[in-house]
DNA sequence: TTAGTTTGTGAGAGCGTTTTCAGTTTTCGT
DNA sequence: ACGAAAACTGAAAACGCTCTCACAAACTAA
């Protein structure tokens, strides 16, 4: 089944039924209708290559995520991210196709097939790697971008939060709340958005005349078990609070805590980021850094697809807000249970 | 820049080119070499979607999880499937088309494409719900594909593990450690693999002579939460041990025997299922049915893979191992820390 | 040598759309 | 009523490949 056909049994010519499939003005309503009629009872569609090789254009958005971010995967940020994007998706007529490589070589060869090709109108990149190639690279190629998360090319469109101002909210509260030896447990440092939240930290120590204190900062993973171990590194050096630059690191943190007798918040108070669905249903619940995650994931690709349609010229920056969630382990509220 | 061109360049005609990019035989060594050469030097990659409808066939394979999967994506194993998938098709000439539908909406609109349009060779279908329409209509288009999961369909490959048997396992050694007064979180009862493992958790029972009390089963969905609603309900009823469909509910039971003052394993024994990665970094740590999540999704690709070229001809089945990982929660072995 | 097979190559017919161009009909302002 | 403009329609040229077919050249076996 094909326009051809469609076109016999509705006495018209190929180009007719091409015009009402893509809403085209210019075609009397007689004409449309009976074609409608004929493509519905047929249970006619129109074959998606032929379209895109006759519009150069394939009507796939891909989704990009570097490789080594396994963590951020495990930690539940990408599902929520994907499912902002694929929703967004779904809801428009592009098709996603999703680029994830687990190992170096997979990357590698994952990158050389996204650049050979012709295989996507545009693209949406998940987080950023201090020295990831493959923004600069699609840039050149002129394919159209969007970066969820900060990046050092000013070209390119993204859409991200304030890194550096969250973390120093979240930093600010627990020195509002009488906090002096406050820890910090980051991700990887390769990683832009970890030093943004490392250097907010920093920010507010030193607004308030709080000295550095490099002991007081350990590089974790983004895994539980990294915050676990942060945890124990710091308690022989005598802090009050913890500020980890996820929750997942904040949980293993609590974990270390608790281990070693110390109470969460009485003893160490502890703030976290991101706000994933588990926070709010610990023991006691984890005050944290809320970012909106899904919308990140469903801006950007409404974004992009504005970008693709020449509806908006890049580079196009959004920033969207944060939101401090206070619950019990930052001791500004009496603990419950 | 097209074969006409790269012909053109190499003197050759647009013919033999094809012949060298498809690897045909009959080519010369002579030519096939310049040809290579030029294809090199000018960087040429054939264009997508000539290929696909020259050859009638996309390259594609869809990926597609139904709504109602959030808490799996959030437990953790969505993820990991799909890195199984991921790396699979990455070392494949494939190209991976990810469907996932949040709401019922989403889903709808989702299915009406995949079976509209021929979008892709074939696809890896995520769980399943018992009343799912997706797979008969896949079928009944003799789309290639294979389930992730048990199915009703006799007429569809499947790669899945023994659930019955695994949670029978699990039961059965919670019996064997002395413990009579079993309780059991559930799962949504419209996913199949949810209701084997509650056969399985019986079957054990009725082996060994312990009644069955449908007051010790509670239906959770997947979530920490509901582990931890269902523990508070078991609690006044005298267990010694919860067996969890998930690991997710088993640390949200922990949680809330933990908040009761019981203590685990001495009160209640807990074991999961999944075996997923912060299992082995609880405290206590998680006697757990390891499932092998990540070859559920390569070897399924793989099959796909298969299917489509051809080398096998459906329905093809296969089972994988599971494994009763035991650490602390169980206890049979004394507790570190 | 001769017929038959294997190897190597090009011409050209698809694959199923979109879109330009040209031509015809209808509408509209005066 | 008339010319210009707007509304419709179809023929046919792309889009960039694959693959069959025909044919030529190079082997092979007798």
């Amino acid at each position: 089944m094909n326009l051809e056909e469609i076109a016999q049994l509705a006495g018209v010519s190929r180009a007719t039924v091409s015009r009402v499939i893509n809403k085209h003005p210019y075609v009397s309503e007689a004409v449309r209708q009976r074609v409608l009629e004929i493509i519905e009872r047929e249970g006619f569609h129109p074959n998606a290559a032929a379209r895109m090789l006759a519009r150069q254009r394939t009507e796939v958005i891909g989704v990009i995520a570097p490789e080594g971010l396994e963590p951020i995967f495990l930690g539940g940020y990408f599902p929520v991210l994907l499912g902002g994007i694929s929703s967004a998706i779904s809801h428009s007529d592009y098709v996603m196709s999703l680029w994830a490589g687990s190992t170096a070589e997979e990357a590698q060869r994952m990158y050389k097939r996204i650049l050979g090709y012709k295989l996507m109108d545009g693209a949406v990149l998940i987080s950023s790697i201090q020295d990831d190639t493959l923004p600069r690279s699609l840039y050149e190629r002129r394919m159209p971008l969007v970066m969820i998360g900060p990046t050092i090319m000013s070209e390119v469109s993204t859409v991200d939060i304030d890194n550096l101002a969250a973390a120093r909210v979240a930093t600010d509260h627990l020195i509002r709340l009488g906090r002096r030896r406050i820890a910090h447990i980051t991700g990887r440092h390769d990683i832009i958005a970890v030093r943004q939240r490392f250097d907010g930290y920093r920010t507010a120590l030193e607004a308030s005349q709080i000295p550095f204190d490099p002991a007081l900062v350990d590089q974790g993973d983004f895994t539980e078990n990294s915050g676990y171990f942060a945890a124990r590194k710091f308690i022989p050096l005598g802090i009050d609070a913890i500020f980890a630059s996820n929750d997942l690191m904040a949980i293993g943190a609590m974990r270390g805590l608790a281990e070693q007798g110390l109470n969460v918040p009485d003893d160490v108070a502890v703030v976290g980021f991101d706000d994933m669905h588990t926070a709010s249903t610990l023991h006691p619940a984890l005050t944290t850094m809320r970012q909106p995650i899904r919308e990140l994931g469903s801006i950007a690709t409404h974004m992009l697809i504005d970008i693709i349609q020449g509806k908006v010229t890049p580079p196009h920056r959004i920033v969207l807000p944060t939101e401090l969630v206070i619950r019990e382990t930052c001791g500004a509220i009496p603990r419950s249970g």
